[in-house]
DNA sequence: TCTTGTTGGTTACAAATGAGACTTTATTCT
DNA sequence: AGAATAAAGTCTCATTTGTAACCAACAAGA
């Protein structure tokens, strides 16, 4: 086990390095569209794994409903996405991205995919290979994503 | 290169993993020394580097100099730490740990390499340098560290 | 010396966040 | 059916953070 300094605290390293990789994006949805970290995140999700609820996002992103509901308020001002009552539920709002919120996801994620793979290109493929695995790992993020739920 | 997907996206993938590891620990220094994550970490940088003023420690953890500010007073108030005018330079104050502050940071390091050894655990030795170093190089901490300069 | 600029640190104000109460709708149990 | 419980989402308030202005001390040049 590695002695236990500053550099090979987990939660602090982690937490630099989300800032130090976090920082260039984020003056990109901040500047093209006004956009808030936590509006990115619904955006980012309606964008990929298609119309959810609220609770759906909350779920599978970990952040809380409060958050969660304010982004949405404020992507529906910029009339990027839309909210329909669910079909038997009627407490719950199913989200899905209007024309114009598409285009911003569409817009923002290849500019995502290019600095994501700025940020990788320093790593062998085999480091990026068990540096994601381990950040898999660590996230929580398997343990409720649709897709490894239906293997 | 991965696809670019949820997973695979560092920024966010940090940003989970960060949140996840932070917070068992966070707990701990909550309840027992009522202290924030700001005010944890300036005690952490007094207790591992010895006594520094408030932009050594902006400079060494990349955090804003009023987040230290804030942190530095509460500590102050806590009794934890205390402020002297640096021999010159008037401007800065060199902070250094009292005994009470001395105790927390032994209290809390010992905690926090159990935590860090337990969320280290399941990786295999490979795995664990190997993730180490890229979050080292992602986090820009080697950059700036005042033992490498040493070298 | 007298400006001009820079740095360390604090303060003030606006914006974002977290915790929990609250409303409405669905579910379960008797 | 009626009461109690739980869930989705919003709202409110206290706490935390970010931005920028600010003050004091230093430094450099005319």
């Amino acid at each position: 086990m590695p002695p236990f300094i500053p550099e090979n605290f987990l939660p602090y390293l982690l937490n630099q390095a989300a800032e130090q990789t976090s920082l260039a994006f984020s003056t990109v949805y901040r500047d093209r569209y006004n956009m808030l970290r936590t509006e990115w995140r619904v955006l980012f999700h309606l964008g990929h794994y298609g119309d959810m609820t609220a609770s759906d996002i909350a779920r599978l992103s970990k952040m809380h409903k409060t958050k969660i509901s304010r982004a949405v308020k404020a992507l529906e001002d910029k009339r990027f996405i839309a909210k329909r009552a669910a079909s038997e539920d009627r407490r719950r709002d199913t989200l899905s991205l209007r024309p114009e919120g598409r285009r911003a996801f569409d817009d923002l994620c290849a500019i995502a995919a290019r600095h994501n793979a700025r940020l990788l290109a320093p790593f062998s493929p085999g480091e990026r290979l068990i540096l994601l695995d381990c950040l898999q790992r660590l996230s929580g993020l398997a343990d409720s994503a649709p897709d490894s739920s239906r293997l």
